[in-house]
DNA sequence: TCTGGGGTCCTACGACCA
DNA sequence: TCTGTGGTCGTAGGACCC
């Protein structure tokens, strides 16, 4: 989500020169606070603060009613109230936001099957091969921007470009309830006065990198040695952030990107030292990875741990799995292996269970381990001793004596020959 | 001031192997 | 047999994005 306030928003004309675009970034507009403010008129045109009522909670959206005050994504609750003291912290509703990102996203399909979902709330388009069905790009994005409204009742950013990054640049300025349209011919022009920390991947870390060496804007790449690119970033980040700065950027919008990991993290109200609470909430993570994983049918090869102390040192362990799995109590015990290697000299304040290295799940059945509905199937299921469980057997003591409060094997029981 | 939670990507380094 | 080298993999950590 846009970070800015509004201000310094640049907007194309009518009918502005869209010639060699094609590609479109969509950008909902301070998306969780106008959901917000959609559903509760009475938050219309106040400032709004989308954050967890906790101690330790951040913004995760303001409205450009707060914005406009120096409140942004990220920043403590406690201090964007400070900044803003009339602002109403409202505690987010996420199914809401996923289900107007769904009709959002739906909308942009009817216009174009390539469609490219960055995050919840933006996505890319390609509609170079939709002209004759809807015209010209530049057309298609104020017909997108229409239907968003009309449809919806929120408005969205939309930048006009002939390449992925260009466009995003673009939504980003033209941001709130904008669109800039950047004709290929243009890109150079558009992109030189452009401070280096516009570009896609460019953080505070990276633009002090390139500012000490004179390079501020996207002119001065232009014009900086390749070798000095790759010295101040490295030789992946200066090989990109060299080709962006020339406007090249080859990459098409992709319809198909798969999740890499899963994860689950929390930072506790207070710092915790209590090895056994520690545990217990390495456990809770672990279920709710297995049955993310289940529920998308991918199945991990490693399973990493993050710890944050109360200093903010943040460590991650990861181990390789002798088998992939989606099982929350296998993951659970990966996480309680890898908890035991580490230092806990001091309170930990956030703690994290991933799982990575994602696979299709083959057809085995020991999804069933850890959640209710899977019980309820396997004790249905035993109505003597033994009962077929994936490729092996079990029985029904063992699962339910590990049920009653036991633990439960850390892995199926030995495959056996199939009876027939 | 006091730093969420969900991710991706990159780099560095050691182990291992041909 | 010993040593050097380069590729790959696993792991840890950091930067960055929304």
């Amino acid at each position: 989500m846009g970070r800015g306030d509004g201000s310094g928003r640049l907007v194309s004309p009518a009918e502005a020169d869209d010639n060699g675009t094609g590609i479109l970034h969509v950008d909902m507009d301070a998306f969780y606070a106008s959901v917000e403010q959609l559903d509760d008129p009475s938050l219309r045109g106040r400032a709004i603060i989308i954050g967890a009522p906790e101690s330790r909670s951040v913004v995760s959206s303001a409205s450009y009613e707060a914005r406009r005050f120096g409140v942004r994504s990220a920043m403590p609750v406690g201090q964007a109230m400070r900044l803003c003291p009339t602002a109403i912290v409202v505690p987010p509703h996420f199914e809401r936001y996923l289900e107007m990102s769904s009709r959002v996203m739906h909308i942009f399909r009817e216009v174009t099957p390539l469609v490219e979902p960055l995050s919840i709330d933006e996505a890319f388009l390609d509609v170079r091969g939709a002209r004759r069905l809807w015209g010209s790009p530049g057309r298609i994005a104020r017909m997108l921007r229409q239907r968003v409204v009309d449809e919806t009742g929120l408005t969205c950013s939309v930048g006009v470009a002939a390449t992925k990054h260009v466009a995003k640049m673009a939504s980003t300025l033209s941001k709130p309830d904008g669109l800039l349209i950047v004709a290929a011919a243009d890109t150079a022009a558009f992109l030189g006065p452009r401070s280096v920390r516009a570009l896609w991947g460019v953080g505070p870390k990276a633009s002090e990198a390139l500012e000490s060496r004179g390079i501020r804007t996207i002119a001065d790449i232009l014009e900086a040695p390749r070798d000095v690119l790759d010295r101040a970033l490295g030789p992946a980040m200066g090989d990109r952030v060299w080709h962006l700065a020339r406007g090249l950027d080859a990459r098409e919008v992709d319809t198909e990107r798969v999740e890499k990991s899963v994860g689950h993290e929390e930072t506790f109200h207070e710092d915790i030292a209590d090895t056994a609470i520690l545990r217990s909430e390495l456990r809770r993570l672990a279920d709710r990875v297995g049955a993310r994983l289940r529920g998308s049918g991918w199945e991990a090869s490693t399973v990493a741990i993050k710890v944050r102390f109360a200093d903010f040192t943040t460590i991650s362990r990861s181990q390789t799995l002798s088998e992939p799995t989606a099982v929350g109590q296998r993951i659970g015990d990966a996480a309680h292996d890898l908890f035991r290697s580490v230092d806990r000299s001091l309170p930990v304040r956030l703690i994290g269970v991933r799982a990575e290295r994602l696979r299709p799940a083959g057809s085995s059945a020991p999804t069933l381990w850890d959640d209710d509905e899977g019980w309820r199937r396997i004790e249905d299921a035993l109505d003597g001793a033994t009962a077929r469980f994936g490729r092996g057997a079990v029985t029904r003591a063992t699962l339910l004596g590990a049920r009653g409060g036991g633990t439960l094997p850390s892995s199926p029981p030995a495959p056996r020959p199939d009876p027939g």
